[in-house]
This record gives structure tokens, sequence and C-alpha cells, in this order.
DNA sequence: CCATATGCTAACTATAGTATGTAGAGCTAA
DNA sequence: TTAGCTCTACATACTATAGTTAGCATATGG
């Protein structure tokens, strides 16, 4: 509708992702920032990311990726 | 060694994923900018990926395969 | 010559990524 | 109850960079 629902919308692809890395992540045990720290980064930023609230780049996914021990493409497809 | 060589690094994982967009854009007989029509992104974008000096974000990743008629995963595993 | 395709540079705007702090839920134990 | 701890959501704000665009160069093929 306006700008603001615009820039908050959360786009499909970016919530299968985070979701995916929140259930990866649980099936761990690992805490948001267990995680990040095993990605080298913020704290805040897994949440972001589970909550879709981030357009994640390619290097981050990897990243997420391999500290969760599953190829990028299972976050993906 | 300095600053530039560190921002113009092409990490691996960006170099194998654009080689595998030209790879597929070429498979279809297209040029960057059909790709990039389909896609809805920039003729010179499109170059930037296949050459590895852009991070592509989840969304576009999603923009470039669908224009590529594969699936995300595939350009990435 | 002309047209098409790609590489590359240089700007610019939008937003990804980093970081701090606050608040609240849930838990355990004194 | 109260205190302390862990985890997460969320609000900013900031810095780095992704994404957009225009322009010019070169190469290739008609």
């Amino acid at each position: 509708m306006c700008i603001l629902e615009l820039s908050t919308m959360k786009r499909e692809i970016l919530v299968k992702f985070g979701k995916k890395v929140r259930q990866e992540r649980l099936k761990l045990g690992l805490s948001q920032e267990k995680l990040a720290i095993r990605a080298g980064v913020h704290r805040t930023y897994v949440g972001m990311i589970e909550r879709a609230e981030k357009n994640i780049t390619l290097t981050n996914i990897e990243k997420i990726s391999k500290a969760l021990g599953i190829s990028s493409d299972k976050l993906i497809g």
C-alpha cells in the first residue's frame, strides 16, 4: 500500500529461507548467538534472517549454511 | 594485500555462481541484455554477476534463476 | 560503414550488515 | 515471592556495499 509496507514486506523466499535456518539451528540445539559466533556474524543478524527482515547475500548464505553443517542449496531449494 | 585487492577479491562462491549463470544463459542463447530484461534487472548487472563483481542477494538469485528457467538451488549447489 | 554484445568505469541511491541497548518471556533456585 | 540467568524480539543508528544507471571502449559480424 505505502512505502512502509513495501519496505517491511517479507518476500516469500526470505521467509522460507528464515524458517529453514531456524529449523536447522534448533535441530542442532543452538541459540541464535551460538550460531552467529559459528558463522562469524552478529547475534541480532541471525534473528533478522530468521524473521525474514533482511535480504541475505550469497556469501552470508554460505557462512550460515557452513555453520549449520549443510550445503547452501539445501537452505534454498 | 591492500584495500583495493580486498574489495575486488572474487570470492569462490560468487565465481562459481557467475559461471553457472553464464553457462545457463548461453545454453538458452540469450544475451546479457535479454536475460536482464527477463529478470527485471539492468543489463550491466548481469555482467557484474557473471564476473563475480557483486555479492548477489537472495531475492535477485531468485529473479535470475526464474529468468533462466531453473530452480535457485541449482545455481548454487 | 552499421548493429549487436560485452567489459568496464564512475557515479548515485537503496539497503545489507554491524552494533548497542532495552524489554519481556521462560527458567531455576533461594 | 524475588533475584539471576538465558534467549529472543525489536528499535535505532551507523557503515559498508548491493543494485541502478549512463557512458565509453573494444570486438565481432553483417
